[in-house]
DNA sequence: GCACCAGCCGAAAATATCTTTCATGTGTGA
DNA sequence: TCACACATGAAAGATATTTTCGGCTGGTGC
C-alpha cells in the first residue's frame, strides 16, 4: 500500500517517468546544480562529495551538516529525481558500495597552464571518458526510444544547432542521410524558422543546445512544435526553456569546466554520444532499408580514395 | 537513551564491535541460519534471495512478504549484525548496486539489430571510451608538441576535412578562432587548393582524414607543403599517402567497425580528442592572449541566452 | 492426560524519522 | 521605494521503525 502511494506520487511527472538513478547521481547533481537554490546546492554538493558519509545520516543529520533544514534536504532529493529522502539515501548507499568495489582513480585535477603535453592528453582523455559514462548513465532510455521511433517514421527531419552544437547537428544529419532518411541541419536561425513552419504532424524537429536557452535554436523548435511536428530537445539543462516545446528531452551531461577547458568541449562529447545512440536506434528500426543504404554510401566513397 | 540500549545490546559480542557486513551478507545468512527460528529464517532467506527487491521494502512490507511481523524482521536484522532494519536495508541497497555493476562486462559483443536501446547506449559509450583510451595511448606527444608549436606561432592556419572529418576540421577552426588565431576550415576541394597556394612558410596546414587516402584532402595539403607551409596530418593510417606531405603526423586510433557502426563514428571520436589536445596545447602556449580571448567570446555569447 | 515452562511470535504502543505546511525573510525588478 | 516572487526553516503532520508486552506453541515431567 505504501508502495502504491509512492507509485502514484511518482507518476504525475510524466508517463515514462525516469526511474531513480543508480550511479548517475554525481552526473545528475552537476546537471541540475545550476537550477538549484543556494541551500539546495550545499546539500547536493555534500551528497555528491561524500555519498557514503551522507548515506549514514538521517534527514536531520544531513540538514545540520549542510546548515540547512530538513525541508531543503527533502526538496533536493526530489529535484534529483527521488520520491523522497529515504530513496535518495538508498541510492547513496548503492553508490558508496559501487565506489568501494571499483576504486576510483580520481584524476580530478584540472588542466593547468604549465601541464606537460602528455598530461594534457591523459587528462583530456580521462575527462571525456568520464563524460561518456555520465551521459550514458543519465540518458533516459524511454525518451530515447520515443525519439527513435519518431525519427524512424518521420517524413522529414530538421535539426537545429548553433556554434559547437551546430556541428553535432550536422553530424546527425549526415548520418541520417546515409541510411536513406530525409534530414537537414540548420544553423541559420532565419532559415531554420522558415523551414520549421513547413513541418507538420509526422515530421521531426530536433534542437541541440547545451545551455537549453539558446534563443536562435528555441525559436525554430517552437515553430515546429506549434505546427504539429514531433519535437526533440538534446540539452544539458532539462529544465531550460527549450524543453517547453519538446515532446522528448534527451539530457546530456555537464561536467565541470575550467578556464582552459570550455564547457563546449565536454558538452560536444556528450551530445555526440546521444546523437550516435539516436542514429543506431533508427538504423535498427529501419534495418531493411538502412543496411543497403549504408552499404551503398560506403561503396560510393570507395573510389574517392586513391 | 535508546542509543544506550542499543549499545548495551550490541556490546556483549565483544569490545571490538563488528561493523556492518558489506557484501558478505549472503554468507552470513547461511552461517547464521541454523541458529535462527523459523520465521527469522524466512526473513533471512528473502533477504539473501533478492537483496534488491527487499531493499525496496519497508519493515512492514518485508514482514508481509515473509508472512511474519515487523518485530521479527527487526530481530533478524539484529542477528545479522546491524543495529536495526534501517541499516540492513542500506546494506541491501549497496549489495544490490554491486551486483548490478558486476554484471556489466558482457559488452564485448557487437551491436546487434535486435539489441534493446539500453544496450545500445551502454555499448556505444563503452566503445567510445575504448577509442579514447586507445587514442591517448597511441598519440605521439613529440609530434603533438611540434604541431602545437607550429600552430601557436602560425600567421594563419588552414584545416582540410571532408565528410565526417569536415566537421572535426570545423570544430578545430571554431576553437582556434576563439583564442584569437586565424584559422579556416575547407571542405570544398577546389577552394581548399586555391587557398593552400596562398600559404607560405610560418603558416600551418592540417589535413584530417581517417583513411589517409582521401584525394580531396591530400591535394590541398600537398599544395601547402610545396609552398613551404608547416603541414600536419591527422589520420588513422600513418602509412597512408597523406603522410607524404606531412611534417607532423598525429595518429588516430582505428577500432573495429560493424555493419551498424560505421568507422566514421569511432574515428570521429578519436579525431576530436586529438583536435582537443591540439587546442589546449596551443591555448597553453598562447595563454597571455588566449585567456582574455576565451573570456571575451564567452561573454559575447551570454546575451544570446534568454 | 494434564499442568507447566521456555521461548517464539506478533499486535500495538512508543519512538524516531521523514514529509508537508505555512509563516517569515530576502533579494529583485518595476 | 514598493511590491512581488521565491527561497527557507520551524513546526505540525504522516510514516516508518523499534520496543514492549502478552498470547501462543511445543515440548516435558508427573
Amino acid at each position: 500500500m505504501t508502495q502504491d502511494v509512492k507509485e502514484i506520487f511518482g507518476s504525475p511527472g510524466g508517463p515514462g517517468y525516469a526511474p531513480p538513478a543508480p550511479a548517475a547521481l554525481t552526473a545528475k547533481v552537476r546537471t541540475l546544480a545550476p537550477s538549484m537554490t543556494r541551500s539546495m546546492q550545499r546539500v547536493a554538493e555534500a551528497v555528491a562529495g561524500d555519498p557514503a558519509g551522507c548515506a549514514a545520516l538521517t534527514v536531520t543529520g544531513l540538514a545540520e551538516l549542510t546548515g540547512t533544514s530538513e525541508a531543503t534536504v527533502v526538496r533536493t532529493a526530489r529535484l534529483l529525481g527521488y520520491p523522497g529522502y529515504r530513496d535518495l539515501r538508498l541510492a547513496l548507499a548503492g553508490l558508496a558500495a559501487q565506489q568501494q568495489s571499483g576504486r576510483a582513480p580520481a584524476l580530478t585535477t584540472d588542466i593547468a597552464v604549465d601541464d606537460p603535453i602528455a598530461d594534457v592528453v591523459a587528462k583530456l582523455a580521462y575527462d571525456e571518458q568520464q563524460t561518456l559514462a555520465d551521459t550514458a548513465a543519465g540518458l533516459d532510455t524511454v525518451q530515447l526510444g520515443a525519439a527513435v521511433a519518431a525519427l524512424a517514421g518521420a517524413r522529414r527531419t530538421d535539426v537545429y544547432g548553433i556554434g559547437a552544437s551546430g556541428l553535432v547537428a550536422q553530424d546527425l544529419t549526415q548520418k541520417l542521410l546515409r541510411i536513406g532518411l530525409i534530414a537537414h541541419a540548420h544553423s541559420d536561425p532565419h532559415l531554420a524558422v522558415t523551414n520549421a513552419v513547413q513541418l507538420r504532424s509526422g515530421d521531426v524537429a530536433i534542437a541541440i543546445t547545451h545551455s537549453g536557452s539558446t534563443g536562435d535554436v528555441i525559436e525554430p523548435l517552437r515553430a515546429a512544435f506549434e505546427h504539429g511536428a514531433t519535437t526533440v530537445a538534446i540539452t544539458g539543462r532539462p529544465d531550460g526553456p527549450v524543453t517547453q516545446y519538446a515532446d522528448h528531452v534527451l539530457t546530456t551531461s555537464t561536467s565541470r569546466e575550467s578556464e582552459l577547458r570550455p564547457a563546449a568541449m565536454s558538452s560536444r562529447t556528450s551530445q555526440l554520444l546521444v546523437v550516435d545512440c539516436l542514429f543506431i536506434g533508427v538504423a535498427q528500426r529501419t534495418y531493411e532499408t538502412a543496411a543497403p543504404a549504408l552499404a551503398a554510401s560506403y561503396e560510393a566513397l570507395a573510389h574517392r580514395h586513391r
